[in-house]
DNA sequence: GAGCCGTGGGC
DNA sequence: TGCCCAAGGCT
């Protein structure tokens, strides 16, 4: 039985969630808070996003106002949600809007932009445009799914499982709205056809869904197995003057926590560091104190951090050294990472 | 297609 | 505790 748009549409109408980048009924989206909260919610939550999200409005209002600003106030913005070339991203592409005069209103013209793919292009035209396009996140991806106990693990079975979710658009009722037809996948998926344990007797689509008729909508999607998380070490320096600041050094542009300011340190190994071995890459010849130790999980690795401190009476001596001092009162507005803000809370 | 790219929370 | 998950994109 093919779900019904309209019975969609109305559970939307009663349930949709108030979201601070979300039109009201009757509203019209704004594209620019539109586009900034989907490149935010990219592998986030709509919790850890909501104040982030806040403050970026605050601070930049408009695409101008953030093409106008520098790339590092915007990292030192985005520092804590992680992915950080979605910001460096956010920046480039505000630049080409902002000379542009505005959004492209076309799947094809956000696409091109840097850091809107074929899911945010989508996202974007739907419900800031209009556009009868679904995207296909993983919400869309887990109801379409169970829709059809869909069997072929992902990632394999990815362009089969798009393919029926594009079918989902083929109900007039979808197409006529299709801004509220989008936010009303997301909402079901983020509300009801939850991963662990949706709850399917509040769903408007269980009579048309084949993996509650089957008795296990949570199987679905079907994944396929992953990989183990290798793990990675290194020492990490934190080296004080007489007046509380802190040595930090800037990251390369390109790569992990790309262009975002550190703690220097060692390389990461696949073993354990010798702290011997450490000292010869520290940044001064001062006695180092262990302070502790800092494990923190990347997508791909998990890191196991050494945290040692040292002092020098001031930083005239690493004057050929790459990096920067920092006094107390500006570490809060550094581009931080979350792995480096721990570290120094030890 | 597969690997790289963060972080915090839930169970 | 370890694993999974969250409105993915880029190479």
């Amino acid at each position: 039985m093919t779900p019904s748009a309209s019975d969609l549409l109305d559970w939307y109408a009663r349930q949709r969630r108030v979201l601070p980048w979300r039109a009201l009924p009757g509203q019209v989206a704004d594209p620019y808070a539109v586009w900034l909260s989907e490149i935010m919610l990219q592998q986030t939550t709509v919790v850890t996003v909501m104040p982030y999200f806040e403050r970026f409005l605050k601070r930049y209002p408009t695409v101008d106002a953030l093409a106008s600003a520098p790339l590092q106030d915007v990292l030192a913005s985005w520092a804590g949600l992680g992915y950080y070339s979605r910001a460096r991203n956010l920046h480039a592409c505000a630049v080409l809007v902002s000379d542009r005069g505005g959004f492209p209103d076309t799947v094809a013209g956000l696409q091109a932009l840097p850091g809107i793919g074929a899911y945010t292009a989508r996202a974007i035209a739907s419900i800031a445009f209009g556009v009868p396009v679904v995207p296909v996140d993983g919400n869309v991806e887990r109801v379409t799914a169970r829709l059809h106990a869909f069997e072929t693990p992902l990632p394999a079975g990815r362009r089969a499982l798009d393919q029926l979710a594009s079918m989902l658009n083929d109900d007039p009722a979808a197409q006529a709205a299709p801004s509220d037809f989008t936010q009303a996948l997301f909402d079901l998926g983020a509300g009801i056809c939850t991963p662990r344990r949706p709850s399917c007797l509040m769903c408007p689509w269980r009579v048309s869904c084949r993996a509650h008729a089957g008795g296990e909508p949570a199987r679905f999607p079907v994944k396929a197995p992953r990989k183990a998380r290798p793990e990675r070490h290194g020492v990490v320096f934190v080296l004080e003057d007489a007046t509380g600041a802190i040595w930090l050094r800037h990251r390369p542009e390109q790569g992990l926590l790309g262009g975002m300011t550190e703690l220097p340190g060692t390389s990461w190994q696949d073993r354990p560091v010798a702290l011997s071995d450490a000292f010869s890459e520290s940044p001064a010849e001062v006695t180092w104190k262990v302070a502790g130790q800092v494990k923190h999980v990347f997508t791909h690795f998990t890191l196991n951090l050494t945290v040692v401190r040292g002092a020098v009476e001031n930083f005239r001596m690493l004057h050929n050294q790459p990096g920067f001092a920092c006094p107390p009162h500006a570490i809060a507005d550094q581009a931080l990472p979350s792995v480096m803000r721990k570290c120094l809370a030890l």
